[in-house]
DNA sequence: GCCATGAATCGATGAACTTCGATACATTGA
DNA sequence: TCAATGTATCGAAGTTCATCGATTCATGGC
């Protein structure tokens, strides 16, 4: 008789896991987002306001804060207002749950 | 004088790199894609054929292939023809670079 | 050679995304 | 209160993407 291989189960991510980590992953899978993210972690103390991001990233405002957006939304960055100024940052917890989901699909 | 915050480097990821790295973690920005991984993962030998996808994920067959190769030719998978079927299993290697990606994000 | 079956490609459709100008909101300084 | 400036939202245009039916290609069994 045919047979492939052995039945799949479902996996180690869940149906509403997958939702969530597809659209954290989602919002590094844009190569502005990604600029975003390496800016921030390259920056002297770890945060920058979104007018200083618009020059090297080459993007209109609107644009910038539409990135910023969705990296808030995911929970990538923060940000904290100082005056007339939004201070952006890192936030490192998430990025680790990102390489954690990484390494047990590698492990197992 | 108006003064913001210390101006931004380019950031650890350049444009093209940028470029690069954003598809690949666009690959995994999809449900689909990223239950995909997880049950090449976790299946028993570490690979699996495209017909057995279908059921779990729910999806067409050649939305199924479609997936397939978008992973493909983001280097996260590779399929290995065996009679009729085609096997696909994880290439470690490439899940471990976007590990180390996420990871000078975080610490530097 | 012929049929069955798994996989890949093609074409179309509808949704989602990126981008930006225009505009509104928030805060500071005068 | 008013002007200036950084930020967020709105609306629109163009592109990309996910999905699937229909078709074609590839391989194995008869």
């Amino acid at each position: 008789m045919d047979f492939c291989c052995t039945p799949l189960f479902e996996g180690v991510v869940g149906r509403e896991a997958a939702d969530d980590m597809a659209a954290t992953f989602a919002a590094l899978g844009d190569p502005a987002r990604l600029r975003i993210v390496s800016m921030l972690a390259a920056a002297p103390d770890g945060s920058a306001c979104g007018c200083d991001l618009e020059g090297p990233l080459g993007l209109a405002q609107p644009t910038v804060s539409h990135h910023l957006k969705i990296l808030r939304e995911a929970g990538l960055i923060e940000g904290e207002r100082r005056g007339r100024w939004v201070h952006y940052s890192i936030v490192p917890e998430r990025l680790e749950d990102l390489r954690a989901a990484l390494a047990t699909s590698v492990s197992v």
